[in-house]
DNA sequence: CCGTCTATGTGCTTTGAGCGTATATTCTCA
DNA sequence: TGAGAATATACGCTCAAAGCACATAGACGG
């Protein structure tokens, strides 16, 4: 593998950021993540079930995340859990390392402050 | 104009937010708002002309901007400067807002420190 | 057993971005 | 002064991703 580089990953698009951030917790499953994100949004961006599912399996093509074969017993058979690579890991911390530069400028242009 | 909800507007694309950042220095034309985008990012995330322009078109639709008629005395006659409306300035703090509640999550879920 | 919630997925369409190209003007400096 | 580079805006084409509707089916509560 030659080299990887998590910038070129950059910038994720918001819900690529939701579905990682939901698995910073742990491994998940799909329709969990799904509650996970639109809770945490609270109802200003609801993530739809069919976003949600191509999503992922985009993420697994770029191993960014990866799918369990081990799964709780009397578990819900339906269920498919996955959790992050340490690609997966290092992207998001990249992510968040950019939103925080961009968060830094518009505290340094008086974005954020008082005012209209 | 019925009750106007920053929120409508949320997730920004990241152009978009790169965009009302540039903006938020002041009154600019596009291609200055291209190099301050391109520095800001350090060559990480280029921003391409023509992705500009059409963003630049997308945001004065959508009314998060406007374009100046006065214009500096001798200045360059191709140029076009813009700056954000009171709109602008909400929806940018609104996406402003977002991140930073994102930036929190991957901090309480240790995304950020530490480890691998 | 009946409806609702859980759970995953596909089809269709629109939006936005990447990248190349066009066009013209202004600026630099040999 | 003339050539070439940088400035400045914009369009064409294509692909990736999201929105939204819909399909399917098992689990669960009353």
């Amino acid at each position: 593998m030659d080299r990887f580089r998590a910038e070129t990953f950059l910038p994720l698009t918001p819900v690529a950021f939701d579905i990682l951030l939901a698995l910073a917790d742990g491994e998940q499953h799909g329709y969990r993540i799904l509650q996970d994100v639109n809770m945490r949004s609270g109802s200003i961006t609801a993530l739809h079930a069919g976003t949600l599912y191509r999503a992922l399996a985009r993420l697994l093509e770029q191993d960014l995340i990866q799918e369990l074969s081990e799964r709780p017993a009397e578990d819900d058979e339906r269920r498919r859990y996955y959790r992050l690579t340490d690609r997966g890991i290092a992207v998001a911390r990249a992510e968040a390392r950019r939103l925080a530069g961009q968060l830094a400028t518009a505290e340094a242009r008086n974005l954020l402050k008082a005012h209209a």
